[in-house]
DNA sequence: TTGTATGCGTTATCAT
DNA sequence: ATGATAACGCATACAA
């Protein structure tokens, strides 16, 4: 068994290029220095097979390049497209990512919080159902879908508008008697705007709707319950759905065939999020598409920007509407 | 704006309860210290609410609990259920999940490996396409499905088995003559061995087969021709396709209904992984199932093992069949 | 058992 | 422009 060689530090270069400390640091750091000496040094460097040390770098500068990322899983494609989009954002920055889930556990979201501000992140993006998630004061964070008031800033879709286009392409596509199916947390985020988006729409267009609406941890059950009251003669009441997640569209559809109806010829479905098989097949179902690279994009650039502080406290991104077969257009 | 309150050390700590430095140090650190000392220390950390900063203790101590989680991508569901059960598994044991993704491309892998080496993580788990990656020395890292010698324990599924097991499930249902389908690196790696078993149970067996075997960017056309070739007069040569992965055989299902073929009453299909829709729903196709968590499981395990280098070089997890409505069971 | 002092590898502030 | 030195926050060997 060979002696692990000891990793080389920035004496070690100082000593091997024959130069002072401080001058390895400021070529290490890109910093001016005579080119002769630069030269020396570089060489050492490579001959050493040298490399900065993060965690004294850190230490000493209070700047770590790494950014927490704290997500209920990674099984929901909405959060997987999330997390994977927000760490090309930051690779491309040349900051690394500090994965945290949490699993939809108020308490283990904020020991993650706490976790993350020892671990002395240079900021973090969360999407969390905690209403009373307790903020740390020295770290920007910036959530997703959640609003905590003013001096965080929230990025997310727009969800009203979302649920508006849905209604309004519904309606374009023949649709005279909606619905609106929803299963989710019952605390205000900024999903359930979906619902006001959508009630919005059917008003205006003047198209009458039905609602179920029902919390977390009930049974699918419940849904097929709701399409059972609402089929006479083997015809349903609606003739196009609303569905508040892509997945509760894929088991609605998967229902509504089980019980001898056709989408979209029976039926139209829409649902939300742009979900696709194995993450970049074809659509689930017609479907509002979240802009998912430009809330990744906008929460990196913005925590790691220096004036926070000024940000607007809520940044909705334009939806768009994408057709997935389970409409006629 | 009020100043931001700065960050409290243990040197306040020790000021604020009355005692030494390296008293505080120990009450942190679970060591053993007087009742009396100790309940003090304790007020004062709760009182100045009091973290320690881990990269000082990291610069310290070499140790960061962090263990660097190396990927392709977020987008194929193995990789994402293997991040999934690794982020879980490391959490179980207070390790934080510092993930990198690299694209399939041999560069980033190598580039993120010397990331990693830098950012002095404690552990590397890596999925690597890259057969000259250079290995750190100083850092235990664990390879999943690719072997890179005697030195590097590598982690997979007993993909020879599960190919064996593919051709034998398919048989049992009644298959008489079947086909291998397979895109991917040409590159030996552990799945590659997928094909070697389903070839050994056919032998073993005696039933005729077929091999259909692309290098990744073939366009999935290439399959279509295939599927084309072996049809006549509305029949398909075969009646069971073991496909490599459970993407290639949703792709070779929608095929084979495209061309007026029935699943399974015409031809049977048994992919490999274990994918489901959204992550947690029904399966794609039947299957055989990667044993996610468990090489998960072993990988985080092994990494954190003191004496890595008497591990096994190569571990292969049992994988199992799972009935997903292509085969008659 | 508790306190003191040194050093981890780096950056930054000084003189030079 | 370069070189010496202190300090970042913590752990630990050593002295009390």
């Amino acid at each position: 068994m060979s002696e692990q060689k000891p990793v080389p530090t920035m004496k070690d270069v100082a000593r091997e290029a024959g130069v002072a400390l401080g001058t390895v640091s400021k070529v290490v750091n890109g910093l001016p220095v005579g080119e002769e000496y630069r030269v020396r040094v570089e060489k050492a460097i490579k001959e050493l097979n040298y490399r900065v040390n993060s965690y004294a770098k850190g230490l000493r500068s209070n700047k770590t390049f790494l950014v927490a990322v704290i997500m209920p899983n990674l099984v929901n494609p909405f959060f997987i497209r999330l997390v994977n989009c927000i760490n090309k954002a930051l690779a491309m920055r040349s900051y690394r990512m500090l994965f945290y889930a949490t699993d939809f556990d108020p308490q283990q979201e904020q020991e993650v919080v706490l976790l993350a501000e020892q671990q002395k992140v240079d900021g973090i993006i969360c999407l969390s159902y905690n209403p009373n998630l307790k903020i740390p004061a020295n770290i920007p964070l910036i959530s997703i879908d959640r609003y905590f008031g003013a001096l965080i800033s929230c990025v997310s879709s727009d969800n009203y508008g979302g649920g508006r286009l849905a209604a309004e392409k519904l309606v374009e596509n023949g649709c005279k008697n909606l619905a609106f199916l929803r299963i989710g947390s019952k605390l205000t985020n900024e999903p359930n705007k979906r619902k006001d988006g959508f009630i919005s729409a059917c008003e205006a267009l003047d198209i009458p709707y039905t609602l179920k609406i029902v919390d977390d941890g009930t049974p699918y059950s419940a849904f097929e319950e709701f399409l059972q009251e609402h089929l006479h003669n083997g015809r349903l009441d609606f003739d196009g759905i609303f569905c508040v997640t892509d997945s509760l569209a894929y088991q609605i559809i998967n229902s509504l065939k089980g019980m001898g109806l056709r989408v979209p010829e029976d039926v139209q479905i829409i649902g939300f999020d742009g979900s696709r098989h194995f993450g970049d097949m074809e659509l689930y179902c017609s479907t509002i598409v979240q802009p998912v690279e430009e809330i990744a994009e906008t929460c990196v650039s913005m925590i790691l920007e220096k004036n926070l502080l000024q940000a607007p406290s809520l940044l909705c991104l334009p939806v768009s509407y994408a057709y997935g077969g389970t409409t006629w257009k």
